[in-house]
RNA sequence: GGGCGCUUAGCUCAGCUUGGUUAGAGCACCUGCCUUACAAGCAGGGGGUCGGGGGUUCGAGUCCCUCAGCGCCCACCA
């Protein structure tokens, strides 16, 4: 009963019942015989795996409609469409919550021990884990729910366990004592993307050690070399300066080191410099790590606490001394007056010690980069540490040719480049950490030395027979098991025929922040174990940003949460919002403080289709629809235009995502139903569906129609899936059409090198330009709405006589012209040429009050004269040129040419209103 | 320090790959309409020297150089 459809498109009353029964249909699932068997070409996206923790957002709500938009897309195509979804066990950032929470409770970790604080965690992630697949579900994600993964599931934990123990037996796993990103407050390693930089205003303090007297002589002979940095104490010591960021960390320094070639420093090589603070000395070194251009060509070497360092130390022999304690207080290490001071703490003692003593030589301001850690903003110390690695250069090498010969490609295509530099200067990767939460490290230690890594639990020494194992207490990086969804949803390392199916898939979309720590990995891990990309194209989708530009974020609280716009707008207003703004390489600018403004657009748009489909139902009547061929003859220019216009904007809609432009896939849609189907097609149907005097035409209107709307709402249903299901579901459907079950799984629109009628399209924009140059003038001459005129229309194309006869009487209802005369005609009136070359005229004698219009505007041009006036005789004054304020001047020179124009415009239409 | 990108209407952005009608959209604004699909609408309208400068060309928002401002990524310069 189509009474019942309310003239506000409600999305709440359709959005939940459409989305269940395209659950119950089954069409978001596909099994692997489809392909197998079946032979259908298989499209597939792995959805990046949201936290199992986290809350929908907006970078959600975007990068899944994305994902949406082409699964059913693709689905309609007729490809048998997966689309597989799942969750992150998010290592770090899972038990940080966990944390949290026993932290209201007052406990710690410790308190409960690894087993049951691991119990915990679960238990949190069993209850709250599934909130984010059912937010996805809101916004119409079509995901294959059958096949939902996590990344601690049991075939999972297999694959990750193949992979280690494979690339361990590949030499690419290795173990070692290394400077590594150490962050105090999670205390544990991170991996170089964990370890976020961030630009901080801070200082590089010059500090001076004293040098010993066998060495004040060298120092002298460096002194004349031009060596600044060498220099004389008040009490005439001689000693060297050297600088840092981080000043506490002197006390862990072992050496000081000068580039092997800098002559300056010859003599002083070998020397033992005094370390104040500390009572002990440490030699000049030479390591060509040093650039003597920079500073004063001297650095202090800390290898515990600097990556530089320590390869400095490494190969100069330089001690190793830690002086810190792994949640960044300084340990027994450091000298008795600073231990177990906080590090930002031991900074300003350590200076202030220093500055006493004279070893202060100055400080400046230096802007650097500070790494945080991405999870909690604590800054990152570099620390000396033993852990878990991964060569990562020999499994970079194939993931970096397939960018090069186009295997992977991108979307925006200059993320290429980003790639490609990263990959060129792959570092190893840090994959150990020291959580309890997520993949334990396959690896056993046995008291008599052994280490056994291995794919089963093993129960005994392979060497000794010994039982007394001890796993490795570390846990692996979430992104290590991430790095393999592509192929362990599909039940990797089995040879499942879900593998064969569905791998490789074919898009991945994403955000780009972490093309490094996920995109590139996978593609890394795909080549290493499946032999082949795990995916040809690598959509980096927009930034979501608030109205000043920020970045929408938890911690400034200026995010916009997906379901509220769902719940208050719709899921289909918040789709077609984001898509038309995705334009491919900008971000993305929604206003926070106004959500309703901020999918305004998307809600209108929704809303439209809504009542064009109500028209529709309501106008078509009960009868019948007769398909479009049997009424082939009957069918006016408007019919054949629209029926041409569907088809182009089917082809143009297709090219559209075929270059993941899906900016220009919504915005075209939206332009062409909104632009075409409602504000011209509609309005010419009208009074042909409500005339039963003339049933061909009636009939011809009514297959249209239909058949034009079947096609919109296919071409419409990957961006606004609900409300074109919706009423496609209660469209009359034509005689002698086999009818698919449901829109989402309708044919896409593809055949329409029949459709196309350039005839037809060109006479139509002519009656177009001629309807809104009618509409203009009327207007501008204050005709009124109701008010019927008659035209006259010559010159122009042979055939627009026959254009506007044929469609005369819509002339009539769209712009109340109820005669047309084919000769010119000039006298009283308004006059315009169209862009056809065609000349109008539409005589006003009698249709107006041509002496009170005339009147009115003689008014008009009085005041705005006496304006004109006014502002040239400002203009003309001396002393308001000169002394007023230069925007001023500059306004009234605009208000100026402003009315000059406006009264040219007037001057003209008086004369013709003189005739 | 390297690499990349951006600057077009009041705001947010398309358009540049392949130079060529009058540079577009949404929102905002002005005018007139509660015309029975839709006022979340209809009709009409105003608003841009395409960041500055230079060059190539018959022709530049589009290609090249340069300057300025903004942003992102990478990096061990103490």
């Amino acid at each position: 009963m189509t009474q019942e459809l309310p003239p506000r498109l409600e999305p709440r009353a359709i959005e939940p019942a459409r989305y269940r029964a395209w659950q119950d249909g089954g069409y978001f699932h596909v099994s692997a015989s489809a392909v197998l068997e079946e032979g259908r070409e298989p499209f597939v996206i792995v959805i990046p795996p949201p936290n199992v923790t986290a809350a929908l957002h907006m970078g959600h709500g975007l990068n899944n409609t994305v994902q949406d938009v082409l699964i059913r897309w693709r689905r309609m195509q007729g490809r048998a469409t997966l689309w597989v979804p799942g969750t992150d066990h998010a290592g770090i950032a899972t038990q940080n919550v966990v944390e949290r929470q026993l932290a209201t409770e007052g406990l710690h970790r410790d308190d409960l021990g690894r087993e049951e604080f691991v119990e915990r965690v679960w238990e949190f992630v069993t209850e709250t884990g599934g909130t984010i697949l059912d937010q996805l579900k809101a916004i119409g994600a079509s995901c294959d729910w059958e096949r939902t993964r996590f990344t601690l599931d049991d075939d999972l934990r297999r694959a990750v366990r193949e992979v280690f123990v494979s690339l361990y037996e590949k030499d690419l796993i290795y173990r070692g004592e290394y400077i590594i990103n150490w962050c105090p407050r999670c205390l544990t390693a991170l991996s170089n993307e964990e370890a976020e930089g961030e630009e901080t205003q801070g200082s590089l303090w010059h500090l001076r050690y004293p040098l010993p007297e066998d060495a004040w002589g060298a120092a002298a002979d460096a002194r004349k070399a031009g060596a600044e940095s060498v220099g004389q104490l008040d009490d005439g010591r001689w000693y060297l300066t050297v600088s840092t960021t981080r000043p506490e960390t002197m006390l862990g320094d072992t050496g000081v080191a000068v580039h092997p070639g800098d002559g300056r420093y010859e003599g002083l090589v070998g020397a033992n410099v005094e370390l104040p603070l500390t009572g002990r000395t440490i030699p000049v070194v030479a390591d060509h790590h040093v650039d003597p251009e920079f500073g004063s060509g001297m650095v202090k070497v800390t290898p515990a606490h600097d990556k530089n360092d320590f390869e400095i130390a490494g190969r100069t022999g330089l001690e190793l001394l830690d002086v810190m304690t792994p949640d960044a207080h300084m340990s027994d290490a450091a000298p008795e007056a600073f231990r177990g001071m906080e590090r930002f703490e031991a900074r300003e003692a350590v200076l202030a010690a220093l500055e006493d003593e004279g070893f202060v030589a100055g400080t400046d301001a230096h802007t650097h980069s500070v790494p945080r850690c991405y999870r909690c903003g604590t800054v990152v110390e570099p620390r000396l540490s033993e852990q878990w690695f991964v060569s990562m250069k020999p499994l970079a090498e194939p993931a970096l040719e397939a960018s090069r010969n186009g295997e992977v490609t991108f979307t925006p295509a200059h993320w290429k480049k980003v790639y490609e530099h990263w990959m060129e200067n792959i570092q190893d990767w840090c994959i150990s950490r020291q959580l309890w939460w997520g993949h334990r490290i396959p690896v056993w230690y046995c008291p008599c030395g052994e280490q056994i890594v291995s794919r089963e639990d093993p129960t005994a020494c392979p060497k000794c027979g010994g039982e007394a194992l001890e796993q490795d207490p570390d846990v692996l990086d979430t992104w290590f098991s991430s790095q393999l969804w592509p192929f362990s949803v599909f039940g990797w390392p089995k040879e499942t025929d879900d593998l064969k199916a569905f791998y490789p898939g074919h898009v991945l979309s994403t955000a780009p922040e972490i093309l490094f720590f996920w995109v590139a990995r996978m593609i890394m891990m795909g080549y290493e174990f499946m032999g082949e990309t795990p995916f040809r194209h690598v959509y980096l989708h927009a930034t979501v940003r608030d109205k000043y530009g920020r970045k929408m974020s938890k911690s400034l609280g200026n995010g916009i949460d997906p379901l509220h716009v769902v719940e208050e707008l719709g899921a289909d207003a918040m789709r077609y919002t984001i898509v038309s703004q995705a334009a491919v390489g900008t971000d993305i600018s929604l206003d926070h403080e106004n959500v309703e403004a901020a999918f305004a657009n998307g809600r209108n748009f929704a809303n439209k289709i809504w009542n064009a489909g109500r028209f529709a139902l309501m106008g078509l009547g009960q009868g019948p629809v007769r398909a479009l061929a049997d009424v082939g003859d009957d069918l006016r220019l408007e019919d054949r235009w629209i029926l041409s216009r569907v088809a182009a904007a089917g082809d143009e809609a297709t090219r559209s995502l075929e270059r993941f432009r899906l900016h220009d896939f919504a915005e075209g849609l939206y332009h062409f139903f909104w632009g075409e189907v409602c504000d011209w097609y509609l309005e010419l149907v009208k009074s042909r569906l409500a005339d039963d005097a003339d049933a061909r035409s009636k009939e011809a209107a009514r297959s249209t129609l239909v058949t034009v709307l079947d096609r919109a709402f296919r071409l419409l249903h990957p961006v606004v899936p609900f409300v074109t299901a919706e009423l496609w579901s209660r469209l009359p459907w034509p005689e002698g059409r086999s009818r698919p079950a449901d829109l989402i799984v309708a044919d896409w629109p593809s055949d329409h090198e029949s459709w196309g009628d350039e005839a037809a399209e060109g006479s139509f924009r002519d009656f177009q330009s001629l309807v809104v140059e009618v509409r203009r003038l009327r207007k501008e001459y204050g005709v009124g709405e109701g008010q019927r005129v008659g035209i006259h229309l010559w010159g122009g194309p042979d055939d627009f006589g026959d254009v506007i006869e044929s469609l005369g009487g819509a002339l009539d209802q769209l712009a109340r012209v109820d005669r047309v005369e084919a000769e010119p005609s000039s006298g009283v009136g308004a006059h315009a040429v169209l862009p056809n070359g065609a000349e109008l005229f539409i005589p006003l004698e009698g249709v107006i009050d041509v002496a009170r219009e005339r009147a009115r505007i003689e008014e008009e041009v009085g005041k705005l004269e006496g304006l004109l006036a006014g502002v040239r005789a400002r203009l003309a004054n001396q002393q308001f040129v000169e002394n007023a304020p230069e925007e001023v001047v500059a306004k009234a020179r605009e208000n100026g040419a402003q009315l000059e124009d406006q009264l040219a415009k007037l001057r003209e239409k008086l004369a013709g209103l003189r005739a």
